[in-house]
RNA sequence: AGCAAUUCUUGUUCUAUCGCUGGUAGAUUUUUUUCUACGAGAGGAAAGUCCGGGCAACAUAGAGCACCAUACUACCUAACGGGUAGGCAAUAUUUAUAUAUUGACAGCAAGUGCCACAGAAAAUUACCGCCUUAGCAAUAGGGUAAGGGUGAAAAUGUGAGGUAAGAGCUCACACAAUGGCUUAGUGAUAGGUUGUUGGGGUAAACCUUAUGGGUUGAAAGACCAAAUAUAUCAGCAUAGAGUGGCUCGCUCGUUAUGGCUGAGGGGUAGGUCGUUGGAGGCUUAUUGUGAAGUAAGUCCUAGAUUAAUGAUAGAAGCCUUUUUUAAGGUACAGAACCCGGCUUAUAGAGAAUUGCUUUGU
């Protein structure tokens, strides 16, 4: 149920290029999101990226930690995003960054996750429907 | 008992739920994978990347220059710019011995340079002064480093002789530097004796002397190897048919290339090794002032690669405050090839030594 296995991270060089290239982008505070989706594909995977830079958290504990509470956070609330990729056909690689010197407690992460997860789903469904407009 | 300094040790624990990365065993699957069980999973500094070494690749006939680093002695160590023990110097405490701390601690008596302001002059000095020669005098020339004041620093200090006036110019004593001999010491060095000298500072100024250094780091390097394109080779097909260049264009001519199948080398994505048992830790005995050495016993599975070692909830322990029941706090900080050091950060707890204060006997 709740797993978390490497491949659900985001390992490619290229495709994290291309992610942060063409992907569209928004920020809930304290959290700046990345994402990109492909349209029908057989088998539909959710990929995702993790970073807390190095630019607002100086030191190595306070990175991993900032990364542990997204994992955490992502991991126990990725059900709807995995669900609606199936239905719909479409690949979704996803990066989530702290924009924050300050680490935030695991209650507003959380809160905040699901924010984006929600956000995500509503504006791929809205490009889809767009799409299949078009093309009739 | 309290306070301070130094050194050393340590660096909170448990339960539940949901997870992550390796290992072993079993099941599943052609393999990859997936599942189950068991057990493992950050530090004293993992940090800074400042030294030294292992390991790897490349380079390498020999020598010199340049560049960089180091610079009292002996020892320890695989090695070091590290450590231990000592010498010397400076500083602090002290009547003193002594104790503690610090130390780019070779050379300015090889050469070159620099020394703000003040001062006559910052190193072949001469403003006032003193003496002397010329001159009626003003002044000019010469001698001098005693006296004056400046400065962080002014030609070693005191006394006597000496002189036109003076001067280490000479002598005595003292001070400093340095060479020889001798005593003690493995040695740095110290004591004694004797000779020479009196040279301002600065080498964290260039520089000189001695010693050492090949360069790059695991993103090193070795191996396996899809897809796509393809050097080369083989077979089949096509013959002067097609395409490109030469031609403004056309024709002729000339030149280059070749379609399919298979083998195949290099090599991208990706993967495997390197990669964690080692100059290893602990205990005891023993040698040594000590750093350390020797012997015996015993113990030891972190190994990621967009990067695991966690999140949440609860409880306990410790510390502080206090209304005695609550509140707050619980450091510094996260492996990345591996070792030995150094430096820096660090809540709290414990041990030892030294010093001071107070109380009791």
């Amino acid at each position: 149920m709740y797993k978390f296995h490497k491949k659900e991270k985001l390992c490619n060089r290229d495709e994290i290029k291309n992610l942060f290239v063409k992907g569209q982008s928004f920020l809930i505070y304290p959290f700046s999101v990345r994402y990109t989706t492909k349209l029908n594909i057989n088998s539909p995977k959710v990929h995702v990226l993790l970073l807390s830079p190095k630019r607002y958290q100086k030191l190595a504990v306070n990175r991993n930690r900032a990364k542990r509470l997204i994992r955490e956070s992502y991991r126990l609330n990725k059900e709807s995003i995995i669900q609606f990729s199936k239905t719909q056909a479409c690949d979704i690689t996803i990066a989530i960054s702290l924009v924050s010197n300050k680490i935030p407690l695991y209650i507003i992460v959380e809160q905040t996750i699901i924010n984006i997860i929600d956000r995500i789903i509503q504006n791929t469904q809205n490009q889809i429907e767009n799409h299949t407009q078009n093309n009739k």
